[in-house]
RNA sequence: GGACGGGUGGCAGAGCGGCUGAUUGCACCGGUCUUGAAAACCGGAGUUCCCGAAAGGGAAUCGUGGGUUCAAAUCCCACCCCGUCCGCCA
């Protein structure tokens, strides 16, 4: 959410800003309700005083007379009151709602274009003698996964681990969160679920056709997408102190996502699942902080993927493709060889700066010396490692020609062994 | 799941229909004193919103949402949370 302040001063701005991002926004429209609104309140509240007005006098009152003569004033400018609170009311959710649909300013920096651009590719792409297979190929020649029971189960894009595929997965959660803690992050577990007004906080949306995200049955619960948003809404309503700050957290949950509108779109083998497990980093820091900090998620996130061996590239999201609460985004893609006729690029880590756009949701400030009152924090966060995709990486990058696949040395002491698919 | 008790400002803790945005203590900020610090004393201070160029004025806010009343932190209802006891249980 923006600051509606900020909206009024830098309309012209605003406007521009909705526009390259793609998101359909009335800044005229809203800015004319809360307009209306502030009349509205004006009128109210004169009202209000007026009552408490007549509430004072009437103990002040000397005959009964004079008493019940003004109860019924007052009586008079209660229902005056009720009939344009109402309509008050009204228009103050409606212009929440408006306000709540406009994204986060963007990075000037970011790129404005169609095309998302690529910063830089890091790794040399692995050669094989034959081609190579895809994850879902090597997972079932060695027993990794099984998603034919799933599928009985629970449906499609569901999948069993087994064997070294449970090894591997927690040898990456374990890698993933030792690197984390050596850079001063605190490892949390968070519950898998979430209050609704959380997701929104954050700036999910829990409703709705297009929905990402299951809610359960007669509770306002949903379960999460991502550890951002049990993470984020650990701090909701919160002031910290300015030097609790930056407050570094690795938090370790499953993701759930319903892929509402992803028919068809490479939904083969652990590439697109309604359920993953995911190491997550998220910071709460002070605004002259965040983007030094965005720069750092970043640099976590190649660091993790060199110490895999996976070649990857670094994509400086276009606005145009961003979600809304975000105000630049990076992510990394790697390279995952068995994947279409030749290999391809595919996501396996996202990293966004949200600056205060979710702290003013939730209601998240900080305080400290030299200025006065409270200022919004500024949150980021930034995949560690998404379980099935990292998996999909490290399997198809590191398959030898004997079938076998080999595990590289960062993980291999997470392991406890270097090569998957060798008895012993 | 059942029975109680409770949620008040940064924290602790009074108030239990109008004089209370709220006594008091601690913490906090400014000042006096001091070589400096501590102590003591004096003063200041919540948040959000509305009007206003500003000075300033006004409204709301005592878990959340409704209700009763001319008037509610105080009474009623629902919900959420936190304690304690009982039952159930990995």
């Amino acid at each position: 959410m923006l600051d509606l302040r900020y909206i009024r001063e830098h309309a012209a701005e605003v406007k521009a800003n909705c526009e390259a991002r793609r998101v359909p926004c009335d800044i005229d429209a809203l800015l004319k309700l809360a307009a209306e609104r502030a009349a509205l309140i004006t009128e109210v509240q004169e009202i209000q005083r007026q009552q408490n007005e007549v509430a004072k006098l009437t103990k002040q009152a000397k005959s009964d007379d004079e008493r019940s003569k003004i109860i019924q004033q007052g009586r008079e400018l209660k229902q005056l009151f009720e009939s344009k609170n109402a309509r008050a009311d009204e228009i103050d959710s409606e212009t929440k709602e408006l306000l709540k649909g406009i994204p986060n300013l963007t990075h000037p920096d970011a790129p404005r274009g169609e095309e998302n651009v690529t910063v830089r590719e890091v790794g040399q792409r692995p050669r094989f003698d034959s081609k190579p297979l895809d994850h879902v190929a090597i997972c079932d020649r060695l027993g990794l996964a099984d998603f034919e029971s799933a599928a009985k189960v629970t449906g499609s894009n569901f999948y069993y681990l087994k064997g070294d595929g449970v090894l591997l997965e927690q040898a990456l959660i374990n890698y993933a969160l030792r690197t984390l803690v050596n850079e001063g992050f605190t490892p949390v577990t968070t519950p898998d679920l979430a209050r609704a007004s959380i997701l929104e906080g954050t700036g999910y949306i829990p409703r709705g056709a297009e929905t990402q995200i299951y809610t359960v049955a007669n509770t306002d619960l949903c379960l999460i997408a991502t550890a951002e948003i049990t993470l984020a809404g650990m701090y909701a309503d919160e002031i910290i102190e300015v030097d609790d700050l930056p407050i570094r957290l690795a938090g370790l949950s499953h993701c759930f996502r319903t892929e509402a509108g992803a028919a068809g779109r490479a939904t083969k083998g652990l590439y697109r699942v309604h359920q993953f497990t995911k190491v997550e980093m998220f910071e709460f820091t002070t605004p002259d902080q965040s983007e030094a900090t965005h720069q750092r998620m970043l640099a976590i996130e190649e660091k993790i993927f060199q110490g895999l061996e996976v070649p990857y590239r670094v994509i400086d999201t276009s606005i145009s493709d961003m979600g809304g609460p975000a105000y630049r985004k990076y992510d990394l893609e790697a390279w995952m060889p068995g994947r279409g006729d030749a290999g391809e690029w595919g996501e396996v880590t996202s990293t966004s700066n949200c600056t205060d756009y979710q702290a003013r949701r939730l209601g998240i400030r900080y305080k400290g010396k030299g200025f006065k009152g409270t200022r919004f924090v500024h949150m980021l966060n930034g995949t560690a490692i998404a379980c099935g995709r990292a998996m999909i990486a490290v399997l198809e990058n590191h398959q030898q020609s004997d079938g076998t696949v080999r595990v590289p040395a960062a993980l291999v002491p997470f392991m406890g062994k270097e090569v998957i698919g060798k008895q012993g």
